[in-house]
RNA sequence: GCGGAUGUGGUGAAAUUGGUAGACACGCUAGACUUAGGAUCUAGUGCCGAGAGGUGUGUGGGUUCGAGUCCCUUCAUCCGCACCA
């Protein structure tokens, strides 16, 4: 008597019903792929993920369930498809964790891997694990050292535009010297300590005075880069990590200083990977932020001469038309002639701003636009055309990583040098008569409109003829030359960590030299614990018995987080080749990825990196292509919902969100799983620590405590992790898949909200329903009527063209529209139902695979069975309902043959009684008639 | 300050090229069935209005027979950033 639902055949036990099947995929290897396949290649990629031991969150799923359901829609129509799936794991938490529990991040590392898997596996992906890769796994990080090797060995030719071997360059040395070509390969960076030299000089160089000379060249070279310092914990922190000069941990104070450390000379690849954006089929959002990040501006370096001192200074304009309004120069704090510029009356007040400005960080000099810092050297330069005395400035809104570190300060016409200017009463001479009302007492005029006034050969000629006009006199006179210049900075590649990719290198006294490709991967050692050493070295100096050829130190800082990351992509496709890093026929089978998914976080980072990588390994010859990702979904962060409880300052009393007015609370977070409905339960939150355990609640009158809430990215360490566990348990994975879809637009933010899932889970009992009648499992073999086949083929042509433009959400909508309608007209025809089956398993593959069972076919064959093709003939109608307008308002509609004329529809349209009442009795001005649309009667 | 987005019911959202605004769900209301239901089914549900009807896509304008969609203006919110000279 209880029976009728529990143990029917009509009851949709997703639970056994998936564990089937995912049982049935791993042992027959379903998704294993393979390069003999005759179909076209398609290479679907998702970004891996870090294994975080938070567990895999409902937000990863997200972009793995849209490209999962992509990649089997291709393989139904007919390519040979790549779906891999690896872990990116090396990284920093990993180490965090270690340095406070003493585990080695392997074991913690290893740990989450699995865990993630567990879940991976639960949701039905269609991935070829035997692909799978690890950024940690030494046979893995071999290549990733091997690529170093490669960046070392090579530099970037400008008369071909592309990488080389720096043997090449060797023997132009040798040959030719130094040219002044080569050197303006360079664009950032070191060029100011090299200067030209000839064959013979360089053959009367020291080894170690060439090695020096050859590092300005390398792709991958040591040199000096600004950080933010941490003496304290002994460890450069990113810009995040340090708030108001202290770390983020700990509080401790943070300098910027110069740091000698590998990068890598991304600023040669700038105007390439500028260029590489035109053609990829990507975001614009996400190409506008790397073009802002490559940031190519055109101006002029212009050199100032000196007033008492050798030299000049050397500064980087976009308006070399305003040169005449120069009343100052100002130099970035960091700068190297602020110590010789320096007079010694300013010695003191110098040395304080460039002190304090050495503490601010970078991200806060930016930030902070109001307040106006700056101190006068005491020294002058000299105007190259006026040769008027122009005083030297120092200010910390000049960056030293950015042009020269040195500006002309205009302040008519730039805007922070006006604030500049006005700030400490420096002069202010106006060259542009602007084309519009102004006011200088205002502001600058920055608009490049106006006549160009003040300024000796320039005067009468507009802004733009200016600029051209002042670069050819600067070059005529030698006073600097057109430059292009990019905000893009190389990249630093080494990090002060342990666990990272150890960079191939060992030292010779302070010269260092490559490990023998032969002899990779230099494996990351043992070390008794994960902090630096007492002495200041990274983690890997505390190797013990680490030494090349047991003589020469290794290199102690490690790689990137980013170094695994720009290049696994090739390696999916030959994963465990161990001659090179993908065999030449497998990158040449499938090409470059087709369909890259994944955050829209990774912007200017990842994506940056793993092009420039791309880049190069094509100039060497590793891979034909030249941009690894052809086209990119950036799927939405969903976010989680926080919940607080609110401490009484200094008590262990906590106040129901309704009524903590009154008292002075710190907001704690909470954790989840203890809050129902923003409601805390209290037994549960003294259980949950030891220092809560004699909590006291001040309640609500209801007599419940009410947690507040946020909505912020979910992270461990605000408790407010959702992971797809519990409701894959509940629901099952097809419908925590199509819920997934069904939120909204897949590259849309959202907070995570289970509200709705029931809708989804109840279209899927529906859709099993659909099979059964009379409690038992059945379809009808005759043909369906003609009702039947145009809701399947309007359907079809939907679900095609939903799939064909990313919009999953409107697929699942598609899919209940066609089970509603499905239900409502009945008949459950096999070759209705089969065809719904196999268009739905990209979205449900587990439940579509147990009908497709029932149904009779092998099992497991849905996997690669034809994708419905939408035929027109069965949605051609006789009749069309119009839906007429008076005046663009929608009235009544009326259903005419589709077959009438324009004029015969204006007719019937005229007759109708409804269009008498609305027409009030005038004549019709205007009558609009879009066949197969709409009608509008304009009175 | 710069750059990128987003504003549509109580909620998530839909509306592919300008053509019936709110599909599909959640929620809610009423009802049926049931010992019960996180089950199923039926009807309703943008707002105002008894109704006729009016009104409605952040604001204000414009183009158009017709605007959520195109143009201008303005407000709000979110995200990113390296004040880019």
């Amino acid at each position: 008597m209880y029976l009728c639902a529990i143990n029917s055949p009509m009851e949709y036990r997703f639970q056994e019903i998936e564990k089937k099947w995912q049982h049935f995929w791993k042992i027959n290897q379903t998704y294993r792929v393979e390069e003999t396949s005759t179909k076209p290649p398609y290479y679907v990629l998702d970004m891996f993920p870090y294994p975080s031991g938070a567990g895999l969150h409902v937000g990863h799923p997200l972009g793995y369930i849209a490209s999962d359901i992509f990649a089997r829609y291709k393989k139904h129509t007919g390519f040979n498809v790549l779906h891999p799936m690896g872990y990116d794991s090396f990284g920093l938490p990993a180490e965090q964790y270690a340095i406070q529990t003493g585990q080695h991040p392997a074991k913690t590392t290893q740990e989450n891997i699995e865990r993630y898997r567990e879940q991976l596996d639960k949701l039905g992906f269609n991935y070829d694990w035997s692909r799978e890769i690890r950024t940690s796994s030494p046979a893995y990080y071999k290549w990733t050292q091997w690529i170093f090797i490669q960046l070392f060995n090579s530099w970037y030719n400008p008369t071909t535009n592309k990488a080389a071997s720096i043997d090449e360059l060797i023997k132009e040395f040798e040959q030719q010297g130094l040219s002044a070509v080569s050197l303006s390969a360079l664009h950032g960076g070191l060029e100011t300590e090299i200067t030209p030299f000839s064959a013979t000089e360089w053959v009367a160089f020291t080894a170690q005075k060439q090695q020096e000379i050859l590092m300005n060249f390398r792709l991958a070279y040591l040199g000096e880069s600004y950080v933010n310092w941490c003496p304290a914990l002994g460890t450069v922190l990113a810009n995040d990590e340090v708030v108001n000069g202290l770390s983020e941990r700990g509080g401790h104070p943070v300098e910027r200083k110069l740091l000698k450390q590998w990068s890598m000379r991304i600023t040669a690849y700038a105007q390439r990977l500028l260029d590489g954006l035109d053609h990829l089929d990507w975001f614009d959002s996400i190409k506008e932020t790397q073009r802002n990040w490559i940031g190519r501006s055109e101006g002029a370096s212009v050199h100032f001469p000196l007033l008492n001192h050798e030299g000049s200074i050397e500064v980087f304009t976009t308006r070399p038309d305003t040169l005449f309004g120069v009343s100052f120069l100002t130099l970035a704090p960091e700068h190297e002639l602020v110590t010789q510029l320096t007079t010694d009356e300013q010695s003191e007040a110098v040395a304080t701003y460039v002190s304090t400005s050495k503490n601010r960080s970078e991200r806060e000099r930016m930030a902070d636009v109001n307040t106006i810092s700056g101190v006068f050297t005491g020294s002058y330069a000299t105007h190259p055309f006026t040769k008027e005395p122009i005083p030297i400035w120092i200010g910390d809104y000049v960056l030293v990583g950015y042009g020269t570190g040195a500006v002309m300060a205009v302040p008519s016409h730039d805007e922070r040098d006006y604030k500049f200017a006005t700030y400490f009463s420096l002069a202010i001479k106006q060259v542009i008569r602007p084309s519009a009302a102004h006011d200088f007492n205002l502001g600058a005029w920055t608009e490049k409109t106006g006549t160009i006034i003040n300024s000796d050969f320039l005067d009468g000629l507009s802004v733009l003829e200016g600029v051209q006009r002042m670069i050819s006199a600067i070059s005529e006179h030698g006073h600097g030359s057109k430059r292009i210049n990019y905000r893009l900075r190389d990249a630093v590649f080494g990090r002060q960590r342990y666990w990272g990719e150890p960079i191939p290198v060992y030292f010779k006294g302070d010269t260092p030299y490559l490990i023998p490709a032969d002899q990779l991967p230099l494996d990351l050692p043992e070390v008794d614990k994960y902090l630096p050493t007492e002495d200041g070295d990274p983690p890997l100096g505390r190797a013990t018995h680490w030494k090349f050829n047991e003589v020469y130190e290794y290199e102690k800082s490690t790689m990137p987080g980013w170094a695994g990351s720009s290049w696994y992509f090739l390696r999916y496709l030959d994963p465990t080749n161990d001659q090179c890093l993908a065999s030449p026929e497998k990158i040449s089978y499938w090409g470059n990825v087709d369909l890259y998914m994944g955050g829209a976080e990774h912007a200017t980072g990842h994506l940056l990196y793993a092009r420039f990588w791309c880049k190069f390994l094509h100039d060497i010859g590793v891979v034909p292509f030249d941009e690894p990702f052809k086209k990119m979904i950036n799927q939405g962060m969903i976010l989680g919902r926080s919940s607080f409880v609110y401490r009484v300052v200094g008590q262990q009393t906590f106040v129901s969100a309704g009524m903590k007015d009154g008292y002075e609370t710190t907001a704690i977070h909470v954790d989840i799983s203890l809050v129902n409905n923003d409601e805390l339960d209290l037994e549960g939150f003294k259980a949950w620590r030891s220092e809560y355990k004699d909590a006291t609640f001040l309640l609500e009158p209801s007599g419940v405590y009410l947690c507040g809430y946020e909505v912020e990215k979910m992270s461990k360490s605000k408790y407010n992790v959702q992971t797809p566990d519990e409701l894959v348990d509940r629901f099952g994975a097809d419908t925590l898949r199509m819920y997934e879809m069904f939120l909204g637009p897949v590259e849309q933010s959202k907070p995570w909200d289970t509200k709705g899932i029931t809708g989804v889970h109840g279209f899927l009992k529906k859709y099993w329903r659909l099979f059964h009648l009379n409690g038992s499992f059945e379809v009808n073999e005759t043909t369906p009527t003609k009702e039947h086949f145009k809701i399947l083929h309007k359907t079809i042509r939907k679900i095609r063209e939903d799939l064909d433009r990313f919009s999953f959400n409107t697929g699942v909508s598609n899919f209940m529209i066609c089970v509603n309608e499905l239900t409502e007209v009945k008949g459950n025809y096999r070759e209705i139902l089969e065809q719904l089956t196999i268009l739905l398993s990209p979205y449900a593959p587990h439940i579509t695979e147990e009908i497709w069972e029932k149904l009779g076919h092998e099992p497991g064959s849905l996997y690669e069975v034809t994708y419905p093709e939408f035929n027109p003939d069965y949605l051609i109608e006789s009749e069309y309902e119009y839906p007429v307008s008076f005046n663009g308002k929608m009235r009544f509609k009326v259903t005419l043959p589709m077959a009438l004329t324009i004029e015969e529809i204006q007719a019937a349209i005229l007759s109708q009684p409804e269009t008498v009442k609305w027409i009030e009795g005038k004549v019709p001005k205007k009558f609009i008639v879009v066949p197969g649309k709409i009608v509008n009667v304009v009175i």
